[in-house]
DNA sequence: CAGTATCCTATTAGATACTG
DNA sequence: CAGTATCTAATAGGATACTG
């Protein structure tokens, strides 16, 4: 999400780094395909069908600049790049499975759209 | 973030619909700070000396609605509003430690601006 | 193949003022 | 105290076309 700007809770917020780093839209899912393996930019466009191009170099160079991506690029024709994780990155594995895990459940526990029991409502006798 | 809608890669991004949630600018810290106790909408400000009051409230109604966090009103005057994580809401306790614990070592082991390398440099000899 | 370059829209966030 | 309401600015993201 590139939010890796404006972020003056001087050394207090780790949480939030974290998400500035992982949290582009499709970050977690290309960190999650980095794990399984090396894969070349259209390996990955196909294991992630619904990133456009555009949105998947970007969060790639971003990755890289995180030090959390390593992109190998082979002087070749036709061109062959191949991103992976650096040793930094592979250290967000049990982040990774953390958010998952807990996204599973969660997913399997919420129906999709709960449409909200009836908005702005829990009042109690003040004590 | 309020990324709760499109999300179609049906069933399969789990890391992406936890994302979704805690992924928010001001959430992760939001969380954090819940998860130690219950806190008054002005104690959370002062916690979170940066947010404005809009996206305190606005992050607030979304992890509510998200059914992480419980909005108690106290029928007062001064009013008085209560915040507190929901049974679901503790369980993100797992993940926002590893987030944590990420995220320092993160900051533990990068200067700041690393200035860029010396950008767009790694090429092999094709294999 | 693996990108760039443009253009454009949608979403998020910030500032400021006002209120039950 | 704990919000709403507005208005505006900054970003993120998407569509499409072109290229080394």
């Amino acid at each position: 999400m590139a939010r890796h700007k404006t972020y003056d809770c001087s050394s207090g917020c780790p949480v939030s780094a974290t998400l500035d780093v992982i949290g582009g839209k499709w970050k977690g899912l290309i960190l999650h395909h980095l794990l399984e393996g090396t894969l070349r930019f259209g390996e990955l466009r196909k294991r992630i069908p619904d990133v456009t191009q555009r949105m998947l170099t970007q969060h790639l160079r971003e990755l890289e600049e995180s030090g959390l991506v390593h992109r190998q690029v082979y002087a070749e024709v036709p061109p062959r790049v191949e991103y992976s994780l650096t040793p930094q990155g592979q250290t967000l594995r049990g982040v990774i499975a953390a958010l998952k895990s807990w996204g599973e459940t969660y997913l399997g526990r919420k129906t999709p759209e709960p449409a909200a029991p009836k908005r702005r409502l829990a009042v109690a006798s003040g004590r």
